[in-house]
DNA sequence: GTGAAAGCGCTAACAT
DNA sequence: ATGTTAGCGCTTTCAC
């Protein structure tokens, strides 16, 4: 069924149908509810390409999924990042377009949704610190949203981001006021730009203690249970080492608890801190762990903000940059230390 | 730069471009290499929109991820299973279109797909047992592939499966020949067609050395580390506890993990056997955790498999139904126990 | 081996 | 308030 037959059953033209159906204002209301009934009854959908090729847009969001060569994850926060946008998406009538190309591709594959008109905007995930992503999509003059930000430029671009290093400083600032004064970071890849926000936050936590900051300390890698265990391991075997880490990921923080386990320490007085994603249903109850406060990271909820942001940028292409810096929340799940300082 | 553009550029007609373009044989060569040169040099790439209007073909593979009302969790397997499927749409051309619904318009969506022919194919994923996505799909008449499978019609439609049942019968014997008589299934939910058939494994195993099967050591529900801890930890603290446990998810298994310690159980006695998605990275040392075996269950070489059934049907519709039946991997990490039967 | 023209299903400018 | 017509950018007969 299409929009001719359609017409044809009305006894109207293809014009009339195609206004009525999509809200203009100058048809009779008599005639729209005509239209429209007849549309349920015959189960009239119309074909999304014709009307992309006659409007100009797809009603679809480019989402590309770089697979590395080098180390085969994908982005943990990628389902639920989608999650949240989806929402957004799934409102409006947009769908996702999910590139899934080598990291290598991955330029042309925003030049193919450019040239093949196949989405109105993308969201650019996991930027890292001068990201030239940025300056490709805004050279192929497509909309797109960065969910985190990439580099120092922050007013050149559209961004929401969750405050990594003001998260961390607090965090590092948690565990120096219970007394630590040997703090583990087991953080993610500090080329990305989250890692090395997170790292300054750390760092200038100690510094404001005067407290020297020591490269033994501090590890970066892929966010894996493996490295977070060997991580932690290879520092716990130091001659001084650490009375609590602070960890990047949830998978980290189980290789770290792994590790704490295996060097024989005792739970309650070793502490992580995790900075992540949804998902911290673990710290709902007052079990044992090392791992008893956390910074939620609002990954669903930045998924919502990116596409919303997105959505209205392509709606009005000609508006300001804009931003949005979420506040990642600092929870206790335990209560064998003082409750953090809240600032 | 459109192909018209591009014609003009080169003094041929856009059908010669088009065809010399996509290897139509009557082109000469020489033309060929001409056009394809300066489609290069312009950087043409065809509208895919126009392109699918054309042709009837949209070069997209539809995915629904329902969002439930109920449990706000994404198929955890699902970033995995689109990084196997990704690679396989992209040699050959082809994107994933992702409508994230709430579960109750699922079947909306696949109507959507269908009428605004927006993909050439769709894959189902978690099935239920007796699952109407089948019905429903088959009715529309749009290609699809399932992973998993969704009750015993196993002959009327194509899915890729991993053989769950076995795993978990396998599973179960290795504990069982570790001596163990009471056993904990923590499974996941048993509307859904692969938990009905790991616990079917794991009550046949049971059955076939005379064990009676205890529900009070048999716990379904959602894969969260949460509740593997809490069903862990009730099943823990009965009168005759499970002296080991099976675990259906890695999440879980984490779970129960803690109830274990919580518990005070000697780690390197107790037993949990996870079957889960590809990363088993914990298991790769010979760290002291109570999980020390594992059925690997290949999701990534599913999604691949997938893929590439599908594209065969669409490209081929008249084929008859397909399957593959894929075996876990039985996993040892640790050697405080002698190996797992190889059967 | 190459080109002209029709058509895929829709929208939008221009009538009426 | 409704209809006519001309595209959107490509593929595909049909002609030469």
């Amino acid at each position: 069924m299409n929009l001719k037959e359609l017409a044809g059953i009305l006894g109207l033209s293809q014009t009339t149908v195609s206004r009525a159906l999509n809200g203009y204002p100058e048809v009779r209301e008599a005639t729209r509810k005509r239209v429209m009934e007849a549309a349920n009854i015959h189960n009239y959908k119309p074909d999304m390409r014709a009307k992309g090729l006659a409007t100009g847009r797809s009603m679809a969001i480019g989402h590309v999924v770089p697979l590395s060569t080098q180390h085969e994850m994908v982005n943990p926060v990628f389902a639920d990042f989608i999650a949240g946008a989806g929402e957004i998406y799934s409102d409006n009538g947009y769908d996702i377009l999910l590139s899934v190309v080598a990291d290598v591709d991955e330029e042309n594959a925003y030049r193919k949704f450019r040239s093949g008109r196949s989405v109105d905007g993308v969201i650019i995930h996991g930027p890292h610190a001068e990201d030239p992503r940025i300056a490709l999509l805004t050279e192929l003059n497509i909309p797109f949203v960065v969910h985190g930000r990439a580099g120092d430029n922050e007013d050149r671009y559209n961004w929401v981001d969750v405050n990594n290093r003001h998260s961390f400083l607090r965090a590092t600032e948690f565990l120096l006021d219970l007394g630590h004064k040997r703090i583990g970071l087991l953080n993610g890849l500090e080329s990305m730009d989250f890692a090395r926000r997170r790292r300054e936050g750390y760092a200038a936590a100690l510094l404001a203690r005067d407290i020297p900051i020591d490269p033994d300390l501090m590890a970066a890698g892929e966010m894996t249970e493996e490295l977070g265990f060997r991580n932690a391991k290879r520092m716990l075997a130091e001659s001084a080492p650490p009375t609590a880490f602070l960890v990047s990921s949830m998978s980290m923080a189980i290789g770290a608890r792994r590790a704490i386990s295996d060097a024989g320490k005792t739970l309650g007085r070793d502490v992580s801190v995790v900075i992540h994603d949804d998902d911290l249903s673990y710290l709902k109850n007052g079990s044992n762990i090392p791992i008893f406060t956390a910074a939620r990271s609002p990954v669903r909820q930045a998924g919502r903000l990116c596409a919303e942001m997105l959505l209205e940028i392509i709606a009005n292409p000609d508006t300001e940059y804009r931003n949005v810096l979420l506040e990642s929340e600092l929870m206790v799940g335990m209560s064998t230390g003082p409750a953090p300082k809240q600032d």
